[in-house]
DNA sequence: TAGGCAACCTAACGTTCGTTAGCAAATTAA
DNA sequence: TTAATTTGCTAACGAACGTTAGGTTGCCTA
């Protein structure tokens, strides 16, 4: 029962493995064409500029990780619950498809405006979707965290590099990847919770 | 009492930031010659190839981590001490030189062999240092992780993006982030922790 | 005052780059 | 059966690439 995938598609499919393995810049029409088994000029049929194929991949991912964000959202909850949640469906949509996840992670540099700009508007959007979760937390006595910004980051950033080693056919699923990494952000690493007068106090010296 | 730069090394500066902010294959010997206000040819005066400056930034950045991480183990203590001091001490490397850090993060799969396998097993090593720490902390009931490695890579990754929006004339200091890091890795988000039986028993079912 | 050397130049090399033009074969739709 | 669409080809374009060769300048040292 596979999908039967366009020209277009197979080009795009077959240019992302290698944007992620050689980087956009590296990666020739002449690349992508041997990989495909076909000239370079032959692409041209299907797509208007390397650019494009880039333009394509990142805001598809885009879509993917609001459409998943807004689902996990949808239920509500404690702060604890939607970060639960959010991280999950962040994982998720990085599992699915680790190629397209590496390029739209690290590739969208190459973009030209105005892509580039609407690329970076979408993350800091995305990102305000997390920041609320952890303003809310901490506004509510849930979390206590030293900068509401700084926490997002060092989320999402400790979740993004799942795809450098995630394989499906690996002993982790996905729910197992998610669950491990909302505990060891949730709660930490320490076995014992230090009273927060103890860890927290020393911030105030600096 | 500013540092006199050879050319060489003015040569490898200019090319870290661009480098860093172009990626290293969409930086050309032109563009770098254009920075330096010389012609392309001229920097061959200095370098023997482009890769070598990637090599050379590579190698020294890999040096400082473990200097860095070495200098911290030196003075031993719980698990919990010293994970703080290496998180301290690799965030220190990373706000010292961020142009650099970024390049040493994500250029280096540019090296072409045997450069590239020796990259390879040195970041192993430098995570297995890591892994040590972990490993100590959980035989000993100071941590609980679900994952040595997995744990490892989280806190590596929640680190490395520092390089991303580190500023020095930030109102954050190095000493701060690092604090803070280790506060978030170590005590997680949550205000109150749960029963660890409660926080990791769903993991059995998976 | 001569020699050496660091620093940079112009000119050019062979190669690769993204892309276009124009055409041919095969497949699909009417 | 014919027309349109899809998919691919060869040939080539101008530009940019990393790099080399060979030469010039100016400073420092012996």
């Amino acid at each position: 029962m596979e999908a039967v995938l366009s020209r277009k598609e197979q080009i795009e499919r077959t240019a992302t493995v290698l944007f992620k393995s050689k980087g956009y810049s590296a990666t020739s029409m002449r690349d992508l064409a041997n990989a495909l088994g076909i000239e370079a000029a032959s692409i041209y049929s299907h797509i208007k500029s390397k650019e494009e194929i880039l333009q394509r991949v990142c805001f598809r991912m885009a879509s993917e990780f609001f459409e998943a964000i807004d689902a996990a959202e949808a239920d509500g909850g404690t702060a604890t619950d939607r970060l639960r949640r959010a991280i999950s469906a962040h994982v998720q949509v990085l599992t699915k498809n680790t190629e397209a996840s590496a390029v739209f992670l690290h590739e969208w540099r190459h973009l030209s405006e105005p892509m580039h700009g609407t690329y970076l508007s979408l993350r800091d959007k995305y990102e305000a979707l997390f920041r609320d979760i952890i303003r809310t937390g901490t506004g509510n006595g849930e979390f206590t965290v030293p900068d509401e910004k700084f926490a997002v980051l060092t989320i999402l950033s400790g979740l993004n590099w799942i795809h450098t080693w995630y394989k499906p056919e690996g002993k982790m699923t996905p729910a197992a990847i998610a669950s491990n990494l909302s505990e060891m952000l949730l709660n930490g690493l320490s076995t014992k919770k230090q009273a927060l007068e103890d860890t927290y106090s020393h911030l105030n010296t600096i």
